[in-house]
DNA sequence: CTAAGATGGACTAGTTCGGTCGGATATCCT
DNA sequence: AGGATATCCGACCGAACTAGTCCATCTTAG
């Protein structure tokens, strides 16, 4: 279904919103959790194959938090894909990989690639800061140093 | 990761031999199955889906087989994945489908939409005719045992 | 009538994905 | 120094999806 996994939506999700509160410094995954009711273990695990990926840089300790590792203008879509799902490939093989039963019959191999380079450049095209313009406020920004902790009480 | 499901990529196998050999009347699916060795049940489901989205058309009987139902130059990629895999999507919301926990909170939908426009452009803008042409020959002919209809012009 | 072929539904095994748990480690604050 | 907060990391589980199989029915040429 060529669909992208949920762990990129919420790659997405918090790499946008890093990108536009970038003044505010680290923003903790638990806070990134609430915000996007995403549950927080699992996009700890996302936020640490970003930061594993050199796009996200974390702080450790009592007020810390992930921040971006460069401009959001210099990061695109594909990479926070890449980092998240690994190289996204279309088909099955690869230049490296010919691991499929049909790789000696195949004659739909070449045109697949260079339909695959497309979607890449298509993906790498979109910068997270065009995905942060999108929309005028990102979301009701909270106050420095309110924990919104009690907002999650759902029995 | 992207990647399309195995269904599609012998669809795309299927197509391509239906294309490049138009000629030849009605191919089986049983000749297809061996020819790329595909589990040939499986095959048949995905060659009747295709026949469901109007892509290919069946004849039944003993001398039935599949074809393209249009001129591969007005087959798309991206009919064929449809067909196969339901309508491609990349986010799990859609117009029509809000069923995602973030949808209210969501603000990376309007950009990913447009990102799955311009793939979906790109999967349209690839014939299966572009496809045929790829590669000089389809694949040598079966050797034996299998009489193709033209060599059965009978005294 | 019979053989070859398409059609369609139900079923199973394997894998992936989303989500969870527990503990280790680093940092700040008092 | 010591405790609280937060990241980090690996192992684990259940549900969903995927690939593949089986079988029963229908259609058509010979």
């Amino acid at each position: 279904m060529l669909r992208l996994s949920k762990k990129t939506d919420y790659a997405l999700l918090a790499v946008r919103h890093l990108a536009a509160n970038a003044d505010r410094g680290a923003v903790s995954a638990r806070e990134l959790a609430e915000t996007y009711d995403i549950p927080p273990e699992l996009l700890a695990k996302v936020l640490q194959k970003l930061v594993r990926g050199r796009l996200l840089e974390s702080q450790q300790g009592i007020r810390g938090g992930y921040a971006l590792a460069r401009a959001a203008s210099a990061m695109s879509v594909a990479d926070v894909i890449q980092a998240v799902d690994g190289p996204l490939m279309v088909t099955a093989c690869s230049e490296e990989d010919h691991s499929c039963d049909q790789y000696s019959k195949c004659n739909i191999r070449d045109p697949l690639w260079r339909i695959k380079d497309r979607i890449i450049a298509t993906l790498a095209a979109t910068s997270v800061a065009e995905l942060a313009m999108e929309m005028p406020a990102p979301l009701p920004p909270l106050p420095s140093g309110v924990m919104p902790m009690q907002m999650v009480k759902r029995p």
